[in-house]
DNA sequence: CGACCGGAGTAGACACTGTCTACGCAGGCT
DNA sequence: AGCCTGCGTAGACAGTGTCTACTCCGGTCG
């Protein structure tokens, strides 16, 4: 049951969260992560009924790691926590950079054919995050519909995200770095960075 | 050379149009759409090279199609023009509506894979359409950096399509219409609406 | 007028894929 | 000892994209 578990179940996880770092979404065959983890083709199949739902559990484990990673980043220290304002701050900031450190997880995380899929269906999986989102920009505009604020610059990050990942902003961004980009979305949507 | 050309080559296109409505963008089997074309499989291979330059073929369709609905957005009167800021809103709106009104057509517009490949390069077709949205945005507001505001306001609504499409933004948005939210990302973005 | 020739579409093969089903094969329980 | 159940194997099947050999037919040229 733990991390290490030679289960078969837990090793063609593993062997997919590889497969997809390393080759790519459309490397993630059925058949490739049973070749990989050196069993036949219908192995699997006792563990995930069908193709999508070993999908599914690959992503999981981009949010997981997502979760991870938000979860540090809001807290560096312990004894000198940041304010709300920042802490949405570093919360967009750890989303983009995952989109970009992972772009194939990121990618198999937000196929919709897969957030409908799974058992307990992956679209849950996200809410938790935006939940915490949303209170954080609650805290930063208290007057505001926190729900729809958050939303829309949740909707923001995505689009950044995706559009930065595959270079379709080109025009507006000649250089290399996002973070001017990012600093315009976060002013956009509360206002200018007056907190610290 | 006409739209109604009775061609090979226009009518798979035409085929693929339609099969991605009714059937949604899986259903775009080169096999399929040969078959509903009333050719053999091997024909389309005369003019596609390969399968993804058909789905090129058939999103560039997409893009003319949001084209022609912004332009007809942008001046619905020809006698009485809208101001920059009611453009840029009416540019918005057009462009999630699109999404909305041809789910299929607008993942496949958007699929990354796609936007590579194809002889010119889909990336390149909805460039002059973000210019015209940046020249807009840059009316409004003059002072700021346009390319940088109108490409997270293009992100934003992009983001927008995207999660609402899929229904991820359930938390934010309980009711049906997304009118407020895009309220919320124009006046994010350009400002509140002081303009009429 | 007859031969040729090149574009257009056909038909079959190939290597893949995901799914389904029947079959072994081990270990543990009664 | 015998049986049963969980786990994985192996093969079949329909479907896919790509490639290649072939046919067919209309126009051109000698």
């Amino acid at each position: 049951m733990t991390e290490s578990d030679t289960g078969l179940r837990a090793r063609l996880v593993d062997v997919g969260v590889e497969l997809l770092a390393s080759e790519g979404p459309q490397a993630l065959t059925l058949r490739e992560i049973a070749r990989r983890a050196g069993v036949s083709h219908g192995a699997p199949r006792r563990y995930f009924p069908t193709h999508l739902e070993l999908l599914s559990a690959i992503a999981r484990r981009g949010f997981d790691d997502l979760a991870d990673r938000v979860g540090k980043a809001l807290s560096p220290d312990p004894h000198d926590p940041l304010d709300p304002r920042a802490q949405v701050a570093a919360l967009a900031r750890t989303y983009v950079d995952f989109a970009l450190d992972r772009p194939g997880m990121y990618e198999l995380m937000f196929r919709h054919d897969l957030l409908e899929s799974g058992t307990l269906g992956l679209r849950g999986t996200s809410l938790p995050l935006f939940s915490l989102f949303a209170d954080l920009v609650g805290e930063v505009h208290p007057e505001a519909d926190a729900r729809r604020t958050a939303g829309a610059l949740w909707a923001n990050l995505h689009g950044v995200a995706q559009l930065w990942r595959w270079r379709s902003l080109p025009l507006a961004v000649p250089g290399e770095d996002l973070g001017p980009l990012l600093d315009t979305v976060l002013a956009a949507h509360l206002g200018p960075e007056g907190g610290r």
